[in-house]
DNA sequence: CTTGACCTTGTAGTATACTACAGAGTATAC
DNA sequence: GTATACTCTGTAGTATACTACAAGGTCAAG
């Protein structure tokens, strides 16, 4: 039966750079919906899931577990009750998200000067990047 | 044999909020030196293992492995020969860190206008965390 | 002077997040 | 029409990062 390069687990594996059986593991662990299958039971995916996806992998380098990148994709109003209980987590997660931003920044300007060290003739002993850490 | 209230294990794990165990783990993983120890063989630390430890432990919320804290924790110039190498890697941390912060950045926008629609009456269905996907 | 809370070592177990494999079916390339 | 390269399911194994436990020593409080 014709495949007419449809979007299955190895095509979205090798785009994202993923291991195909990954795919597989998020769809049981329920981070994406079970997605449509082709004529001979081939999963087949959509541009939807490719977003979802990429935004697994994406909060992931960011520190982010499994876990809380679910309650990240469930932030979605659709009834009345929702709304008090999207907000307190949008706003946890919004103020620990600053909080890595500012730790992030403190961390590349230290991460920059030791670069401009490098360039002149200076040297920098005691793990230079410690500073980041009493640094306002 | 007084203790003299010393930082052993206990009392930098309780002021870390971590487990003991984990700085034994971090010793054996060579992430922190061997401590020095009191008469009677227990691990005592001082201000410098805190600050260090503290790194390691910021450095994991913002989804650094352990490898890439050792590798952050070695960049220092002690030798000539060390420039161009710190410099490679300090580049490509700081070329990361400004990819991530970039991505934070556009989750917490994302977040803050979902936010912003719960306080009003609006909805949000379809998970509206996935806008930072392909957001500029 | 003993009870309980620390500490020591070595080793084993766990949670998270994959990753591989077996055994079978399906599909494209020559 | 047959390699070989996918796919399917179920299940088992692995890497990372802890975390717990056993068996023993140390220490401050009552």
């Amino acid at each position: 039966m014709a495949n007419l390069s449809k979007l299955t687990r190895g095509s979205i594996a090798k785009e994202l750079d993923i291991n195909p059986e990954t795919l597989r593991y998020y769809e049981e662990q329920k981070l994406i919906k079970k997605p449509k299958r082709l004529e001979n039971n081939y999963r087949i995916y959509d541009e939807d899931d490719i977003i979802r996806i990429k935004f697994i992998l994406t909060a992931k380098q960011l520190g982010f577990s499994l876990k809380e990148v679910k309650d990240l994709l469930s932030l979605s109003i659709t009834t009345k009750s929702d709304r008090k209980k999207v907000r307190n987590i949008a706003s946890n997660k919004s103020a620990l998200i600053s909080e890595k931003i500012a730790q992030l920044t403190k961390m590349k300007i230290v991460l920059d000067e030791l670069i401009l060290l490098c360039k002149t003739n200076e040297t920098a002993s005691h793990c230079p990047i410690l500073k980041c850490i009493y640094q306002k």
